[in-house]
DNA sequence: AAAAAGTTGTTGCAATTGCCACAAAATTAA
DNA sequence: TTAATTTTGTGGCAATTGCAACAACTTTTT
């Protein structure tokens, strides 16, 4: 697992490097459009902001929430003619930007700390493949109370920690699981009545 | 996108890495055991395998299917002690492993085309991520129709081939969207009726 | 401080989807 | 070549889940 201390070394060492920029951007503001930015990765350092998708009815999707230490780009996306993809803070942001080719190939001026960025972008890469897979096992749960349940397995550390606030609202919750929210609360509403839970606002406390 | 010729450099030049190790396995032995071999990383090269999880009561569950150019290990993994990982060959296999701290430090003898292993890695790690994500766009469609629709529409490259063939069985792609097989034939078939698709067997095209 | 926007909680109803069961066809193993 | 296993195709029925709608609260914006 990622060690955050390490992680944060990466940002001071990377504002050494020539290669990489760190820009800040205001609530509302748009960070990246994966239309113009092809060759560039992106990581929140500070703040939060989502992935959306217009397509080609103009419709809106957002598609992933990002937090300090996300990833994002074209780099990690199929490109769809259909669709715009932007990445827009939600709230103040401060972001740092890559070449992409700076995985691959060494600064041209071997600014001297490549290898480690390197090696800790591996690290952020191979963790948001563990997010991912997480998504997808919550995801290809059968029913409601499986997803609820194994969600909520995950955030208690498999049990270790009974109690526990929800990082997000019932609402995104709801999304995130792609169930629909009033369904969502009603099986809250069971798994408390049949004794699994307690539940205080977006605290949870596993009883079984 | 991956290269692929650039991809099979990789597994020549592994080859004179002394952190990497390459190994055949015949259909249905266990190619990594995720308790045992938590430093190690898997490419698959040739054949087909697939991971599978062991829960505490003993049901078996297929987490996902490996072919080439696939990586595993539990680095991609949260850790369950509940749950047993392991990946099985499907068939025949030839199979790649190096040492996850490979990706970080140098080999200590300094085999000289370090640089370009992690640089090859690194790409396999994007296009995981693009798999994955792809995956989790099929799993959020509200549909089953939405989510047929979906992934027929990237098999056909975003309607330029509109007539393809499945890469799996129907039985597996229901198993791959989360459905129900019989109501994935069922929406086949009203898919048919209603003119927006032509199916022959595994061949599918697209009308609309 | 008031207004606007977003979240939570609940319910009735409709219907999409899952489950079960079975037969035919196809593929793989013996 | 036969046997065994897997895949495909279909249908009835039950029920989990989605949808719509609304009220009470909270939080954010102006």
């Amino acid at each position: 697992m990622l060690n955050l201390k390490e992680n944060d070394d990466l940002f001071i060492l990377s504002s050494k490097c020539k290669q990489v920029q760190t820009r800040n951007f205001n609530k509302g503001e748009i960070i990246m459009n994966y239309i113009e930015k092809r060759d560039k990765v992106g990581m929140i350092k500070e703040g939060k902001a989502e992935l959306i998708r217009f397509d080609y009815e103009g419709n809106k999707t957002i598609i992933e929430h990002f937090s300090k230490n996300d990833i994002f780009g074209e780099l990690f996306h199929h490109i769809n003619y259909n669709n715009e993809l932007i990445v827009l803070a939600t709230e103040k942001c401060e972001v740092m930007f890559l070449n992409a080719n700076c995985l691959e190939k060494k600064c041209s001026r071997n600014c001297g700390i490549h290898d480690l960025l390197v090696e800790k972008f591996v690290h952020l890469l191979a963790l948001k493949i563990v997010t991912l897979n997480e998504h997808i096992e919550f995801l290809t749960k059968k029913s409601i109370r499986e997803k609820l349940l194994s969600y909520f397995d995950r955030l208690s550390h498999h049990k270790i920690k009974r109690r526990f606030t929800l990082p997000m609202s019932y609402t995104d919750l709801a999304d995130y699981l792609n169930i629909d929210r009033s369904a969502l609360m009603r099986e809250l509403k069971n798994l408390q009545e049949e004794g699994f839970i307690e539940k205080e606002d977006r605290k949870i406390t596993i009883l079984y």
